[in-house]
DNA sequence: ATAAACCTTGAAGTATACTTTAAGGTCAAG
DNA sequence: CTTGACCTTAAAGTATACTTCAAGGTTTAT
């Protein structure tokens, strides 16, 4: 299967597959006598779990530490697990910055609301932030 | 005030400070006779404001919309309120999406925890994410 | 035979917000 | 007078995850 034909089967574009070779995060695969890749169904599942894995946040870097490095060995179920858990424990760590951000910025309308309702331009100081 | 006392003075670096110049987030100040930059204190002020504005989450291009043109001018508080609610709403937006993404990953996690406890390699439509 | 559709490569472009580097001029102290 | 601390500039580097481009070879259909 050339690459064409795995982009359409995957939804992943031509060149972002390339780009994945190049990366090391699926096998170099065979050529035929023309130059062009020859790709196998593994292939096609192994970037399926790659696009997935990114639509989870995780980054290029964590699915290659993920991914075995043999392109047909099966990944490793706790080691998979271990890395959700990891990657939600790190999403609550966002969300817990996220909310913080939000009470100061309240806290900044609250202050722009009600102190020195005279003054035109309150300055940093007094936003307290 | 040259740009090094400016840099002390704000906990900004100097070469911030010249990026910031170069984008029209600060106003390009005077020149000594030996081409040193000379500050006055309106840019302190405005440099403390734009790093605020950042921790809060807005990015320059945000922050420039928010500044007025006019070195000295002071900011609109309406607009600064409103532009902080708004960013109160993409918070929330993310938010939820950060939420969402935990979800599937938590679904990600009871398949594999229960589903097909003897396949050692869950597919991709297996996770049906 | 020729046009359309496909494949190849390496290099550069995209976005953001800076930092770092290189090469050099200026200033105060000793 | 020289050393160190400071200032100047433009250009390149950093990180991530790709896309786009340029220039060219291949294959398929008509």
């Amino acid at each position: 299967m050339k690459i064409g034909q795995l982009a359409r089967d995957t939804g992943l574009s031509a060149s972002r597959i390339r780009y994945y070779e190049k990366e090391g995060l699926i096998p170099s695969p065979g050529r035929g006598l023309n130059g062009y890749r020859e790709f196998d169904r593994n292939t096609a599942e192994r970037l399926r779990i790659l696009d997935l894995g990114k639509s989870l946040g995780f980054s290029l870097a964590e699915l290659r530490n993920l991914m075995p490095d043999q392109p047909d060995a099966s990944l490793s179920r706790p080691a998979i697990i271990e890395a959700l858990h990891q990657k939600v424990r790190s999403i609550d760590e966002h969300i817990n910055q996220l909310k913080a951000t939000k009470k100061r910025i309240k806290h900044a309308v609250d202050v722009l609301n009600n102190v020195e309702p005279d003054c035109d331009s309150p300055n940093v100081d007094v936003l307290q932030l």
